[in-house]
DNA sequence: ATTAATGTTCAGAA
DNA sequence: TTTCTGAACATTAA
């Protein structure tokens, strides 16, 4: 991507953008041939509207003819930018890389896209290609929310267990995008105005560590790791089997 | 010096 | 065939 920059900069010149759209975790904008700009932030980058945060790091920059700028940032380097024709677009969102948004799956198509695997449940949300939008973080906290041991196998998950994690999907991440994203102590995740989220303040078990569980006040966050990820879970309010008393009303007052 | 980090992809092995 | 591991990408901070 960084070789290309330059070639991209001069093939974006001149362009519109009519709409900025999301899918799974990429940003999308629409450019007036319909040709697609796609950023995919990865762990460090951001999109940003105005100024620059600093002279480094920056991997593209669109200007504007009112003088707005837009930028993507990235500091670890390890995000992408793609511009794809309307069709190589069409044949992109077509071939299946990327599932349906978790916002909009329902149960049925969640249980008809992972019910029959034998994986555990937590790496099984991270599958873009299953369901897309949902990162470590947020995994942690669905499955919390949904009391499900993140261990389970997804071919033992009852029904009731798919619609807890449907509702709980939701939930946590509609709470996160209105409270505007969640930027821990190393502050790199920053909305589109670079400001820092509020949904850190929030979070019941992701990087919670040892501490106590704040729903039931009994277990202690545990971290374990799973498909080389971090997973944190409260041994109590997630078993393999059974509920905790207070999950059924979380996921109730929805 | 070592490790881990809100992510993904690849080769290779159970 | 499925699912996992380890490495890779690059940077920062504890």
């Amino acid at each position: 991507m960084r070789p290309n920059m330059e070639g991209l900069q001069k093939r974006l010149t001149g362009h519109d953008v009519v709409a900025v759209e999301r899918i799974g975790k990429r940003v999308v904008i629409v450019l007036s041939d319909q040709s697609r700009l796609i950023i995919e932030p990865r762990m460090s980058g951001i999109v940003l509207l105005g100024d620059v945060p600093s002279r480094e790091h920056v991997r593209l920059i669109l200007q504007f003819d009112d003088g707005q700028t837009m930028l993507f940032w990235d500091r670890r380097g390890l995000g992408t930018v793609t511009l794809m024709t309307a069709s190589k677009f069409q044949q992109w969102s077509d071939s299946g890389v990327i599932g349906p948004d978790a916002l909009l799956i329902d149960r049925p198509a969640l249980k008809a896209r992972l019910g029959g695997s034998r994986r555990a449940i937590k790496p099984a949300l991270l599958d873009q290609r299953a369901v897309a939008g949902i990162g470590n973080m947020y995994a942690a906290e669905i499955l919390h929310l949904a009391g499900i041991d993140p261990r389970t196998r997804c071919d033992r998950l009852s029904n009731p267990q798919w619609d807890r994690i449907v509702a709980a999907t939701r939930r946590v991440l509609n709470q996160a995008i209105d409270y505007e994203g969640s930027t821990l102590s190393d502050g790199t995740y920053r909305n589109a105005l670079n400001d820092p989220g509020g949904f850190q303040n929030y979070l019941q078990v992701y990087d919670r560590h040892s501490q106590t569980c704040a729903r039931c006040a009994e277990g202690t966050i545990r971290r374990i790791v799973q498909s080389q990820r971090s997973t944190f879970f409260c041994p109590v309010c997630q078993k393999r089997s059974g509920l905790h008393a207070s999950v059924v009303d979380l996921i109730a007052s929805d």
